[in-house]
DNA sequence: TATGAATGAGCGTTCATTCAT
DNA sequence: TATGAATGAACGCTCATTCAT
């Protein structure tokens, strides 16, 4: 089971109550969602989050460190969640896989913001951040490409290719955040479950 | 088969040979993949045109019109490419589901900068154009619906929820965009085929 | 002899030991005169002083209280210098010019950042610290012009418009703060003398 | 005689016809001898040249640009000008000390605004045209060290260090901007002659 | 006493757009 | 047709200053 620093952040990986971010930045990544990065300016960040813009400069460098708070936090989260989900799973492949995707998916619906503005925004970072990110969004990936080509060495899976079969499920997952609506009729665990069923049926010999 | 109100459009769903946009919308479209359609100027636009501002405002009313003509030329281009492909299928529902995700999966390898926009910039139509933007996004949707409702019906797939499956399939599709390289090992129709394959596996009883 | 209120400050004119500003505005003085009163923000006054913004304002009720200090403390040390060599004088009028030269060359040696205060910044003031600071130059200028007025009518000088010469001599001296360096091979009592000089050649009979 | 590159400049470096500088820079002029470069806003100098303020950018790149230019033009027209005096000085080094202290004056009372900027705003000038103006500076002075040193050579002057002679004659002619009056009983060639009659009678044998 | 947190106003600069030429 | 010159509005950010603690 995963281990974090602070006691409070030690949630299980399925457990999506209110994030932690601060007041703050939850506005600014509402803000952010709808009008984008450049489309935002410091004063709608402001009016959104009932400070004045000197307000917002006391508690952040910038703007641009605004976004990199909350991309760092996206990544983080998910890394967080993704660790303890292989950490649930342990040796079994198929359990693995079938953990991962729900996780991806778990977080794409309960996260749909964040993990909107990490696939979006990336480009809107300055170029330090937004190396950081690809290097972080490359070792997430790395992980369900680990968990494919283990399997298929092992012959529990079949794909040939796992770079791509890792991206088609990826994308599969994050796509969730696109349409996902909490007040639907689809819960987020039944996506994951769904989801994590079609991962099984591309995959498994 | 396919019929476009201009002939010199009139060609197989499978065949990209260099897009029919004008150079100025298409160095407009580089531009808006890499800061988004927010962080490009007019200057910026005209400057990647090679003329100059005013220049800019011959040829179109605004910045908006611009994007709005980019987008509209997208989703235009996949929708005619989509009919062919299911013209093409006729009534074998297994072809039919093979032929759409490959036509989805090539169109967004080949156009892959057209497909981002389509992707990210929707938020940044004024509401008429986006208004007429996701009626269009959820016409081509249900083009794919159709496919996957009518085959469960008829026992040749297993989509109990078409709606979920589609969006699975669709974001799936659209993800190649993403990472799709025309340098890279992986030939657009490669992918394509390997994807029509995912689906065939995700959906056939 | 020249009497101050404090006696601490009850100095010899040529002596020019550490001067009695406090640290703060020691630290002003230089932050001042390097960016100057418009170009330094009360942080950059503050981070200098080592103290919080607020602690500025503890001790000076605005940045243009803090200039104006400086500016009083200048014109006032000037003052009092120049009324002790003019007291040291006694009746002989060319002492009078040679002392009078002496004091103000020494001044904008030893004190070249608060001179060069007073000389740039008395259009920062605001309207009645100005009209205040104006009145003192004047009346600084005047004890030249005095000096050089009564000389000339008892035939010792030769100065037809003693305003002009004068003028001609305090800028000659007060351009001293802008070249000296107290690291430099001239030391300011050889440039005082050097000056008492000039002013000689140029005015005695 | 001094020839410049355009005919329209080649004037008497004893004219001081209304100067070559345009509306734009003439008014920044004003105004940033007024307030000083930072006490200066672009709103300020777009109001005080009767255009907008984007109106001002289309002329320079930043309010730096504008300040840059000026000091451009005042420290060219000083060299250009005092080149020419020397020019019909001749070999004679009394009539060349005679004319350079005239130019100087001359240039200080009727370019007084222009010599007030250089002297003060060098400070605000970013780093590689703050080098560039103080080069030019050391340039000017130059000139007259090399009068005073040659002169003292050849016994006809008695400048024991040239260096200091010549600033204490330099900053006294540039002390002429800081109190000019071009309506007052003074003229300008007037202060001109005496001015040159000062620097004889310190430094001649 | 000292300061973290806050703000209305203003900073230098750029925006999308227009129009006379 | 194409553009140099222009502008009202807005940009990201900082200003001098205040105040609860």
């Amino acid at each position: 089971m995963g281990v974090n620093a602070k006691a409070a952040e030690q949630v299980n990986w399925r457990d999506f109550a209110e994030d932690s971010l601060s007041p703050l930045l939850r506005s600014a990544v509402q803000t952010f969602v709808t009008h984008g990065y450049h489309g935002t300016s410091t004063r709608t960040l402001a009016a959104a989050a009932n400070i004045s813009v000197p307000g917002l400069y006391h508690h952040f460098a910038s703007k641009q460190a605004i976004i990199v708070a909350i991309m760092d936090h996206a990544m983080g989260e998910l890394w967080r969640r993704s660790g303890e989900a292989d950490a649930e799973a342990g040796a079994d492949l198929e359990q693995q896989l079938q953990l991962h995707i729900e996780c991806l998916a778990l977080f794409h619906a309960h996260r749909k913001e964040l993990a909107i503005l990490a696939a979006t925004e990336l480009r809107s970072l300055e170029p330090d951040a937004r190396d950081r990110h690809i290097a972080a969004r490359d070792r997430q990936e790395h992980l369900l490409v680990e968990i494919l080509r283990t399997g298929t060495a092992q012959g529990v899976f079949r794909a040939t290719d796992p770079r791509q079969v890792a991206r088609a499920l990826i994308t599969m997952c994050t796509g969730v955040s696109q349409w996902f609506d909490a007040a639907g009729p689809l819960s987020a665990s039944a996506i994951a479950e769904d989801y994590a069923l079609y991962a099984q049926r591309i995959v498994r010999q």
